[in-house]
DNA sequence: AAATTTCTACAGGTTTTCTCTTAGCACAAT
DNA sequence: ATTGTGCTAAGAGAAAACCTGTAGAAATTT
């Protein structure tokens, strides 16, 4: 049998290295790659081809969605499984529009993991279920996960979670406090919050900001 | 030399079995007990006594607060080392509270972690750079540890960063807006926070609020 | 070239927050 | 018996938040 050669991109260094054992365990399992950085990998990805990658979403310098992408940019029909936390999961639209196969929990067991990349390898897709009922969570609540907020709204979001004010923002920004509260009615409405204490709860949610 | 007994319990099980293979090469660490579950550990504790313990914090059915507490409760000199996500950071005081001899990330290498676990077990404490510069910016903002709340400011609090107005929680209370609108601003001067984002930051940062 | 999105800005209004101050009542301490 | 604390309440005003709507300029997409 083919051995399946599989790359880790991920910038949580004992999780990557736990998961090159785990997955070493496998048979016919190996791990040709692995980085923290998405630029090496992309680099890596000039000269090899490796059947599965494991991609975390969350990451310094270049996240997983933008790796992803130009992945596929690289190598069209590579076969790339979201590897990530829950708290990432608010990010899995991205990730699933960027055109990654499958979609594992970081919580989830060795061999939800190993069939997972099998499943892929073999040209299918893998999503778990944790991903599924998200999905169907959102629909029911009708949530429209395409309203996604502008660099602006974001820089401004930060900003009020930080506590300044409209008029602080409008300073530092250096524009007119009403346009601040132009974005800041447009946040509302797109994040479909009542006040500051809902918009931080959803920024945290959505990682726009940490506390 | 003396081989050194490491128990993990972290209800990631990708993550738990890679920590486990990672420690497992490290010479002169053993890697004796893994679980998912904090009720589980503690049973172990009847009879057993690993020389290091890594805990995650966030766990369902029991969190690793509440088993670090009930672990020291049954032997009471366990070295037990947090080894947590960044975002679970905000539960630090807790943590040491509890008694947790040290802080280490899990986005922390291999080396670091092995030096946390030599450094706990010969009787030190060892926290993450990232923990050092969380304390750090808090003393630095005046921040008094010493003031606390009253059970009807906590509750008051706990509805301001639920998202409720002064309105809707008098209603709720049974009391006046004007006397939330006392406590809001008692709250506040106790705080030292200036708006509803600072004051929901703090909360979670001390653990009245989690989102 | 046309359409869409984003960023900017303002008007006019209501609601809520926040500050400051004062004050009565209950309860516990000791 | 006095002192302290916690909960309650209110007035009065300034500041900020929040709602609704309009609209032009710039950038981007198609």
């Amino acid at each position: 049998m083919k051995q399946i050669k599989i790359a880790i991109i991920d910038d949580h260094d004992l999780f990557r290295e736990g998961i090159r054992l785990v997955i070493g365990q496998i048979e016919n399992f190996e791990v040709v790659f692995d980085t923290s950085n998405g630029y090496l990998f992309l680099e890596f990805l000039q000269h090899s081809f490796p059947d599965v990658v494991l991609m975390d979403i969350s990451m310094p310098l270049i996240d997983g969605i933008e790796t992803t992408r130009k992945a596929i940019e690289l190598q069209s029909s590579i076969n790339i499984i979201a590897l990530t936390m829950f708290s990432d999961i608010t990010n899995y639209t991205k990730m699933i529009n960027a055109g990654v196969k499958g979609f594992v929990l970081k919580k989830s067991t060795k061999f939800e993991l190993q069939q997972a990349i099998s499943i892929v390898f073999e040209g299918g897709n893998y999503f778990s279920q944790e991903i599924i009922k998200k999905l169907a969570f959102r629909s029911n609540n009708g949530f429209q996960g395409t309203d996604h907020l502008t660099n602006r709204e974001i820089d401004i979001l930060n900003l009020i979670c930080k506590g300044l004010t409209s008029q602080e923002i409008a300073e530092k920004l250096f524009i007119s406090a009403k346009t601040v509260e132009t974005h800041r009615s447009n946040i509302f409405l797109k994040t479909n919050v009542r006040n500051i204490a809902g918009l931080i709860v959803w920024a945290v949610n959505n990682n726009y900001f940490s506390i």
